[in-house]
DNA sequence: GAGTGGTCTAGACCACGGT
DNA sequence: CCGTGGTCTAGACCACTCG
C-alpha cells in the first residue's frame, strides 16, 4: 500500500486508470469482442467491471471516442464505429475541385493479381519480402470523368478469398469491404504527395497528354492496432482537383 | 416544459458552462489581454473569477489546449503558447525527404513591394478587392540546395511597417514575425495541393529544367480568430522531397 | 417513464517543479 | 515545503431517445 514500487516495471509502465481502461476498451473492440455496431455497456456497467468509478470510464470512452472507434449519442448508447462510405470517404478522400466541392468519386477495378512483395512493397507494408500481396488497379472519376489511377497493395494472408469483380462500378469502398469481410477497421493512415509526370500508361488510363504534372498520393493505411494493412498509390489528375489538408 | 422552443433563441445559443468559459478565456487571449508566454490564473482563480467550480475551467482548458492556444504543464501552472521556429516549422511545414527525414529550411527573402489585391487574391485572403498586400517573395533551401520558390501576401493593415530584409538569411519563421511583432498568432491553416509544371521564373529560382513538374501548395492561414492574415503559394521540387499528411 | 449519455460540482489525493 | 496541474471518486441534475 506505501509502495506500490516494489514492481520496478511499475516506473515505467505507469498508466492512469482511465488510460488503462481505455487500452482494454479499445482491445475489445481489435480484437472483435465488440463488433462495428455494437452498442456497448453503458458506463455504471463498465464502470462496475473494471472496478473504477463511472467518471473514469467517462474519460476513457471520451477519449476513444476522439480516436473515432465509437461513437456516443445521448440518450441512444455508446456504438462501435461502423465505417460506411460516407465516412471512409470523408475521412480518406481528400481531393477538392477548384470550386472548393468535394467530389465523389465511381470506382471500377481493372485488375486484380496476385504477386510477391518486392524489397520496396514489403518494407512499406511492413512485411517480409516475398509475402503474396493482392495487385489490384482501378480506374476512379471524378465527376464522370477519369481522374485517378490507382494501384493498391495488400497482403493476401489478411484478406483469403478476396475477390473484387473487374469492370464494374464498385458498390463498395475498399474500407467497407475490409471493415464488414475482414472485421479489419482502418483507422489510420499515413500520406506522401509527389508532384509526377504521367506515364504512358497513365496517360492512356485518364485521356490526359504523357508529361502531363499529375498528384502521386503513396497512402500507408493502418488498422486500429496500427498494423500497415494497405498501400495505395493513386495518381490524380491535378488541372481540376486539389489535394487538400488542414493544419491546426 | 413540454416545449421548450417557445423561445426560438433558447434552441441555439445553448451552450455548456464549460464551454462559455472556453470563450471567455480565448478572447482574453485572443484580444491579447494575456499574451503569449504568460503565466495564465491557476483553475481555482478562474473558478472563482467566473463562478463556477474548478472542474469546469479544467474542461474549458483541456478543450483550449487541443487547440494548442495553451500549455498546460504539471507543477509549474499554464501558459498561453508562444510560436516558437520549432513550434512554427513542425506543425506548418509538411516536406519530408524520401528517407521521411523532416529537413529544416533555410529562407532567404528576394523581394517585398505592395500591390492591391486582384479579385482572386481578394477572394482567398476574404478582403475588399484592391486592399493593399504585401507581396513578399523568398527562396527556401532543403539541404541546402534551393528546393521552393515562394509568394507571400499579407493585408498591410495587419503588418504597419512590415519589413523583410531582402538578400539575407531569415532568421525568424514569418509566424514567428507576425506574432513577436504584431501579436497575431498562427493558429490554423489550409492546405491545397496541385502538380504543376515548373515555369521559366521557377525554373531559373530553383536551378531546374523547364516544365519540371512541381508541388503547388496554396495555403491560406488564419489567426485565433480564424481571420484570413496569409495566402502563401510554394512551389516545391519533388523529386527528392514529399508532402507528408497523416489522416487519423 | 425509464434509461442513456452530458454537465456540473465538490473534495481527496498524487506527481511534478521550484523554493 | 508549497503551489501547480493530474487523477479519481461520488453524486446531483439535465437533455435526449425510445417505447
Amino acid at each position: 500500500m506505501d509502495n506500490d514500487q516494489d514492481d520496478p516495471a511499475a516506473a515505467t509502465d505507469y498508466q492512469p486508470l482511465y488510460a488503462q481502461v481505455k487500452a482494454l476498451i479499445t482491445r475489445r473492440i481489435a480484437t472483435g469482442d465488440w463488433k462495428p455496431g455494437d452498442m456497448i455497456p453503458n458506463e455504471f456497467q463498465l464502470a462496475n467491471e473494471y472496478n473504477v468509478s463511472q467518471g473514469t470510464v467517462r474519460k476513457a470512452l471520451i477519449a476513444i471516442e476522439a480516436e473515432r472507434l465509437i461513437v456516443r449519442r445521448q440518450g441512444r448508447g455508446t456504438y462501435v464505429a461502423r465505417h460506411t462510405r460516407e465516412h471512409a470517404l470523408f475521412h480518406f478522400f481528400r481531393m477538392v475541385d477548384i470550386n472548393e466541392q468535394r467530389p465523389v468519386p465511381t470506382s471500377q477495378a481493372l485488375s486484380q493479381n496476385i504477386v510477391n512483395a518486392s524489397q520496396e512493397l514489403a518494407k512499406q507494408l511492413e512485411v517480409e519480402p516475398g509475402t503474396p500481396l493482392y495487385h489490384i488497379t482501378r480506374n476512379r472519376s471524378l465527376k464522370a470523368s477519369p481522374a485517378i489511377y490507382e494501384r493498391i497493395y495488400t497482403p493476401v494472408q489478411m484478406m483469403p478469398d478476396l475477390q473484387i469483380e473487374i469492370g464494374k462500378q464498385m458498390v463498395d469502398e475498399m474500407y467497407v469491404i475490409y471493415q464488414e469481410r475482414y472485421g479489419i477497421t482502418i483507422a489510420h493512415a499515413s500520406e506522401r504527395v509527389a508532384a509526377i509526370a504521367a506515364s504512358a500508361e497513365d496517360a492512356r488510363q485518364l485521356k490526359i497528354a504523357k508529361a502531363t504534372p499529375l498528384l502521386e498520393i503513396t497512402r500507408i493505411a493502418r488498422d486500429v492496432s496500427k498494423v500497415a494493412v494497405e498501400l495505395r498509390i493513386s495518381r490524380c489528375r491535378s488541372d481540376e482537383f486539389r489535394y487538400a489538408a488542414e493544419l491546426n
